[in-house]
DNA sequence: CATGAATGAGATTTCATTCAT
DNA sequence: GATGAATGAAATCTCATTCAT
């Protein structure tokens, strides 16, 4: 792995475990096994490192969610892959999604605007999402007769609960996916199918 | 307003919008219009004036929720007016829940422990809360067997991202508290009686 | 004296023996035995600090070469008095002054603009107060009827080059401030009055 | 133009206008579009670079002023072509001279005192020879019997303003040398001759 | 001749906090 | 209750310079 990989791995690390502020760059050089200057080499300042991280992870994310975007499958089979991704993508990124969960609810106001465009991007992209599978759904009678607007944006508050309380540990997730499918199911598909 | 009134209120609101650490004791006073040993004469440092915010918001929150546990209702009525809770909260105060949503995440590791104590009793509560609910509702067969301890938690991320996103302002919440009450009965409702 | 004018005075000495780059705040602090952030305290930072000394200088300047302005006497009278103004002001200020000549060329494309615009100032004003005694001598008789604006540009050329060499210690000064009104005399006296 | 060449050309001008110290190596690497190792290839370092540059420039000058020294012709107009010649070399060598004028004055106390013999030497050489001027005119009655020394070294401060003046681009210079000579003819010569 | 990567040394600046009044 | 002045500690960042290739 190149130093400037080692460099990007440990701020992550750190900066998800201790938060941004309290990670210094002397700290960051000493456990990448590198000088403070060569942070400076590889970017412009300790700002742009995070900025830099912040922007893998929420691409990273992006990547894997277009895959799903592009998956032709039922309405629902949609959604639950959505429900998934959200658990694939903590246990292949934690750190950064970690971080994501942690430092952006602060830095949404932040002149340089990464988090903001990365949480508006993910919210935008989720519920166009959540639109089109609700409405289509719907239309072949699978689903319940649901607002649509109103349901799609609800759920990405939803998936938002579920990604932060697994990147951020906040407690037992076992079953927690398959426990979080189910409970959609029920609440959309139609009940003389469910019945 | 007093000089530690106007104190407390700047600094929820620069805490809130820029982070704990991001916002210094001089902007504080600065745009308190107090000077900076003043701080230090009411407050006990940086850390004691977060504290204080934190622990006023949590406890606000609190005591709201200890009128809903010993409210006797049906348990979905129960779950109906958690969630209702959710919307109320944010509208009485804003400020403090938009703290506690921006910058807990980023402390939930600090020594001091505040917002993890906050937040560990604020799922615990709710968590119980679910259980007693769904329990009582699957015994009595108002809802659907399901599983009683992963849902319960499951409802708590939910109902946390709910929060978050209303405190955050991350989008139009028109008619949210309605679709999530809805989301869920559908749901937990058990189908025959649905059907 | 206030540490805020030892800091000044301090600084302005180093700056102006060993120029201000090669000059750190550290030293400063040091000599004007006061801690490095007490400069923060006072000043803005390093080049606040230059800032406000090269100021204190121009207008120290300018507020002498004010009360020149206004003295009524004749055309020559007026062109002694500024070249004697210019070696008074070195002894009065010989830190601000050598600091002026030594550090302000190298800063005249700075973007906060303090060394252009003194200098600027300095130009203009001369310029202005020659052009005026020369056409006052000239047209009383007093003066050799030479080009007035060319010969006040050169005036203030050579005038600066007087006030450099005595700042910077260029050389030996003795006599000089004569030396230079005598040979602006010669110069200058219409030759039928001289003969 | 060799890479070399591009580096001094490069590295004069940036000195120039922003003094040795502001100007990073960084800087003069990325204007000269070569990198910064190879500006070490071909120089010592940062300081060497200065050197060689201001010590072209000094050596380019004193060889033509040389050539003055070894002119037969009356003493005025000696002095004439001192004058002159301050107007040709800078216009032969404006970026040379002009970092001379800016950058000298602040590394006059600089261990490696290049900048410091070079000025000696110019002011030297040239009182050296307007001594000779002087004397000469003095002795043949061409010039007023002016006190000698003391009038050489001003004519030294004077000059230097002169070339200042127009090297740094302070003003208007258009006719300024036929100025600065008549300005010196009419102060020098003898009144009976004049009359 | 040329360079990408790396570094030792050190400078400026910031910040929470305190002291004397 | 209030403040101007002051500070210890430490963080971010820069810069000239070198090494390996």
């Amino acid at each position: 792995m190149s130093k400037k990989q080692t460099i990007l791995k440990t701020a992550a690390s750190l900066f998800a475990t201790q938060g941004f502020d309290a990670t210094t760059t002397q700290q960051i050089a000493r456990e990448a096994n590198v000088t403070e200057p060569l942070i400076y080499y590889h970017f412009k300042g300790k700002d742009d490192l995070f900025t830099q991280i912040i922007k893998t992870g929420f691409s990273a994310y992006l990547s894997r969610f277009e895959t799903l975007e592009q998956s032709r499958a039922t309405p629902f089979e949609q959604i639950r892959k959505l429900i998934e991704l959200q658990f694939d993508i903590v246990e292949a990124m934690p750190d950064e999604l970690r971080l994501i969960a942690s430092a952006c609810p602060a830095r949404l106001h932040d002149p340089d605007g990464t988090c903001a465009e990365g949480v508006r991007e993910y919210q935008n992209r989720h519920k166009a999402y959540l639109t089109r599978c609700l409405a289509e759904g719907i239309e072949t009678g699978e689903f319940e007769p649901v607002p649509v607007e109103e349901t799609a944006s609800l759920m990405v508050a939803y998936i938002n609960g579920i990604i932060r309380y697994k990147a951020m540990n906040l407690g037992d997730t076992d079953n927690m996916c398959r426990t979080a499918v189910d409970f959609c199911h029920r609440s959309l598909m139609n009940g003389n199918i469910k019945g």
